[in-house]
DNA sequence: TTTGTTCTGTGATTGAAATCACAAACCAAG
DNA sequence: CTTGGTTTGTGATTTCAATCACAGAACAAA
């Protein structure tokens, strides 16, 4: 399970982590060499919710989905990393503890840099630090828009919100067709969102008789009709 | 309505901002001097949802909402700023507009740094910037937390967790009662939870039936029982 | 291709919260 | 203390999503 990924040795992680990009080629080779590599089977788990924070973390192949388990026992997906996102920045300068576990969605490689070499970094290149406030300002405001859709209690647009927002990530053109390779089943999807598998279904099943969508197997989604569904992203009723 | 606030010529705002904690007090000085300061009564806006930022608000008296208004018209409230906090540093440091309105809500005093400024104050102080992290990163947990209660369906839990939020920053003793002063009407409130204003209403009542608190009038909440509130809430962290 | 397992869609039912409507309580200003 | 606007509580009703139950579809492995 934990195994050298080579991608690594070259800049490949340079050229694709935008944290990275400030970063002259010397400084990403010496990086480079601190940094540990390791390998996921989908779903293993890469932290556990609770452990002392102790690393940095770029995924480079695969992704991943954070998580809490609510006291009721469901699973509440609070982040999804695609491939050259990250996490753990926030968590070596405070105490706190990680607050939630983190687990491959498919096979992962990923990148692992400790707390004082991390610390050495932001030391010696200030200008990561801003980039690192970047990177958190831009989650917050995902996290925003995300609380702003919980907050709407209609199904619909919080619906259409995420098929929006993963076309950005995981969007592709198959022939004409604009198509979404989901990260997630379709359970998945509903903990992320927070609402049940079958309303989530029901409401897939809508848009489909609606035209606005056409699930292609269980995994892909086909959007026909881009308009309707940024509509409904913001409309109500 | 903008007026000169005294307290910042002294060292006020470093005693008591965090953010601030780690200068010098010569650095706080020459900081102060910088600052421009404004006064707003209840109810007048801050800064306005889409205005390009410009500049880095703390608020030395009083507090604020920061809102969206949804859709469907509903004011989603996404942050209540006591006292002593601030907002506005993530701004600085990407393209994006402000993605939400503060509106005061109570007289209230804040000191402003601009941006050039505030860029100065991180270039000689690198400390700042960590701290700044650290914020965001507190900030963000705060989110997480809160995306989790929105996610979770149940509207006590929901409430639970809010007057425990709310007992940190507007929490006091009133002889041997711990009360909390709500910085926000019953309609704010819900905004806050996004759910209706009856909801909540039929909800406090229970909670008084169930002798967990007792509402004093419409702006006091004496709490009763705070092992039940919490057990209720099951807020992780 | 077959087979066993996991994932997904859907009907029936239940349930929690939204909505509508209005009266009572609150509170700030005379 | 009174007054009038605002805020809050509560009954009646509706609505949307959760839950339960199960069959059919998709998928992975032999």
């Amino acid at each position: 399970m934990s195994n050298v990924c080579d991608g690594c040795s070259n800049d490949l992680c340079r050229r694709n982590v935008p944290l990275f990009s400030s970063l002259q080629r010397d400084a990403v080779h010496a990086l480079t060499s601190e940094m540990e590599h390791r390998r996921y089977k989908k779903g293993e788990i890469i932290v556990r919710e609770g452990e002392k924070a102790s690393a940095f973390t770029v995924i480079r192949e695969g992704s991943a989905k954070a998580y809490r388990i609510t006291p009721d026992g469901r699973e509440q997906i609070l982040y999804i990393f695609p491939a050259n996102d990250y996490f753990g920045a926030r968590f070596l300068f405070t105490e706190e503890r990680v607050p939630y576990t983190v687990e491959a969605l498919e096979p992962t490689t990923v990148c692992i840099l400790n707390k004082t070499n991390f610390a050495n970094l932001l030391a010696e290149h200030s200008q990561v630090a801003i980039e690192i406030i970047e990177a958190m300002a831009n989650r917050m405001s995902r996290l925003e828009s995300a609380m702003q859709s919980m907050g709407g209690r209609n199904a619909d647009m919080r619906i259409a919100s995420l098929l929006l927002e993963f076309k950005e990530s995981y969007g592709h053109y198959n022939g004409n067709f604009l198509e979404i390779t989901l990260p997630l089943s379709r359970e998945g999807l509903a903990n992320y969102l927070g609402i049940a598998r079958e309303t989530l279904s029901r409401k897939l099943t809508q848009f489909e008789e609606e035209g606005i969508i056409l699930a292609v197997g269980n995994r892909v989604i086909r959007i026909l009709d881009i308009e309707r569904l940024t509509d409904l992203s913001f409309l109500v009723d």
